[in-house]
DNA sequence: GTCTGGCACTCTCTTTTCAAGAGTGCTAAA
DNA sequence: TTTAGCACTCTTGAAAAGAGAGTGCCAGAC
């Protein structure tokens, strides 16, 4: 019976979607009719929705109630009907200059973009930190005293990467002293990989006597090692979750506007809480869009993970390409509005490549407010 | 007609408080005579339990349902009533052993602290990053070269207090150029305070031609006074939190346990989320343990914070004395293990105490597992 | 052939009622 | 002072009934 997706069908379908994203109720004929003047009547909506339904754009959760998009509709819309925005220019502004304020610190960046990503779609977001698909490899360290007996070394890897520890000092160390020690260790350990300084370490420990190092300095190649070793273990693993409340704010999880068991929503509550702290659902999803440019969005049961079939991901790789990347992004129930997540995203993960890429190129600059 | 707290009301309220707590069930006193094999009989019983209540220690919620503590029970409980125990040996032993595998990093002794107190006691955690009582005082500097043009500052403070931040060069400068800037400047600005150092650089400013600094010098003194105008800024207001998910596993938040209606345990659920996100409600409570010695322990409505009613917060502070101090602690429903929470917040504080200690003075060692 | 008005039908949602159950409070007796 | 007995209160759950929303379909109009 249906001719396929008319023209008048794929106006339907994003109205639709754009009534449910809004009002996050079923959609009736009636009300797309009355609110956006539709010159037909609500009954010529109502075989054009049950057309829409039989292609597997909308559904049905009873006989009596307005049309829901399924993720297929979702998709079409995304992929045809959506208006491509970007944010607006004094939002850009705003945006910038908070990333300004904060200029010279990696980590604030992290946690503003997950901020901002959070507030501006209303959903909760995910950041990791850039990584370098290169193992990591050591550049140079240095020893800073922080009084007698205890140091802070600063280890310095190649692509930017820092970390920062105590160190116990054996013996009382005079500033010399250890400046001379990170000057040996650095031009010693220079362009290794945790194999390399492994290895090192082993082979020093063999030759026992005639040993290469002294106690100090073989500490501290210790704690080198350990802290490289630490660094890979949980480079994949660390992801920086924010916008919790603004996505338990969405009518998804308030039983009243859910129209619903109130303890279905405590339970999706819960296991959205448990997503976002374990990253689970998404640990498929990172490497993919590492590997993939543009903005990656992700409609419900598309995502492998079962317990993600409620939700959707938008999702982009920023960075600078061959050095260090890393992914931020959106995640929130399907229904949700897309075109602003997608800007959002969009502008957000530029905005990062940027300043990262100001991290290694001198020939880019941060766009000042 | 009560004849005040005789010794057998005080084994009551006590049992009452343990099956409560256990239970989260309003607690009859058939239960009672029955699980703890009383022998007098349940009308017996609930005379004492009908003088607990005119008492204030114990309520009902209505006519034909179980008595619940109140406040006032819990605290004469916390203060007279409840074994004194610590942590079991073995659970103290494995605890010392996770924070011996991050020795060195702060900021992971800060996140073990909060995960382990949540895990313990099944509630949400707090943590803020000890700090100094004085002013924040500059010790020195260390610029390390990312790249060409690209360096990082890293900023010691006395107190151990480190911060670093990435910094753009004007020009291309030689690792000799970086150390001798670096010298200059923790030399001119040791043991300065942030006041000392604005001064500098208006001083600096206004003599125009005849400057004091070169323009290089200059860029790494303006990023150390923007440093400790942020820090200090910040000082205050940093509070680390953990468990949430460990908390909202409680049956106060799952309507099907709690025997309520959904809608409010979602509105609770958003609630807390809300305190520990924001650490409203708890703001008046951490100046508060800073200024005190031992654990303290603040019931429901003791706390001022109206949206605090509900809860209780365990909160001792650690550190060193006159040095740097933080606190740490437990929050959750007043209905909570408080013999255990307590003994989890006392054995954390002082085992960050100890690693502190270690940060100041070599004559305290870490325990070694 | 397409659109539209009308109407029956379905399903939800809310309210009411009713019975069962849990636990207390009180009284009177041991 | 303790206890048994019993009436009373309040909750909880199930079932029933009525209202409302929205669809699906048919028959007629354009």
């Amino acid at each position: 019976m249906s001719s396929g997706l008319t023209e008048r069908r794929q106006t339907i379908l994003k109205l639709v979607i754009q009534e449910f994203v809004e009002t996050a109720q079923p959609v009736a004929s009636e009300t797309l009719v009355r609110k956006y003047r539709l010159n037909v009547s609500p009954a010529t909506v109502r075989n054009e929705l049950a057309a829409l339904e039989e292609l597997g754009y909308l559904t049905h959760l009873h006989t009596s109630a307005g049309r829901v998009p399924t993720d297929i509709g979702y998709r079409f819309f995304v992929e045809n009907l959506m208006d491509r925005t970007s944010l607006s220019l004094p939002e850009q502004r705003m945006i910038r200059h908070q990333f300004y304020q904060v200029r010279g610190e990696l980590d604030q960046w992290i946690q503003l973009a997950g901020s901002v990503l959070a507030r501006t779609a209303q959903n909760a977001s995910v950041v990791t930190p850039p990584r370098s698909a290169d193992r990591l490899r050591f550049r140079q360290v240095e020893l800073v005293a922080i009084h007698d007996t205890m140091a802070l070394a600063v280890l310095v890897f190649h692509g930017g990467v820092v970390k920062q520890q105590t160190l116990a000092l054996d013996a009382v160390r005079s500033p010399d002293d250890l400046r001379r020690c990170a000057a040996r260790i650095s031009s010693v350990l220079a362009d290794l990989e945790l194999g390399d300084v492994e290895d090192l370490l082993t082979r020093d420990q063999q030759q026992e006597g005639s040993a290469e190092f002294g106690d100090f300095e073989r500490q501290v190649l210790d704690l080198v090692a350990r802290a490289m070793d630490a660094f890979e273990a949980q480079a994949q693993e660390q992801i920086y979750s924010d916008g919790l409340i603004e996505m338990l704010s969405q009518p998804e999880f308030i039983p009243a506007l859910a129209r619903e068991d109130a303890e279905r929503a405590v339970e999706r509550m819960r296991r959205a809480l448990d997503i976002l702290k374990s990253g689970r659902g998404l640990g498929l999803l990172i490497p993919q869009a590492l590997a993939s440019d543009g903005v990656q969005v992700i409609i419900g049961g598309e995502n492998s993970a079962d317990e993600m079939r409620e939700y959707s991901v938008i999702l982009a790789r920023y960075g600078v390409e061959r050095a260090v990347t890393g992914v931020l992004g959106v995640i929130g129930p399907t229904r949700m509005a897309y075109p602003r997540s997608i800007s959002s995203v969009r502008y957000i993960s530029s905005l990062m490549s940027d300043l990262l890429a100001e991290l290694y190129q001198a020939d880019q600059r941060l766009p000042e407010s």
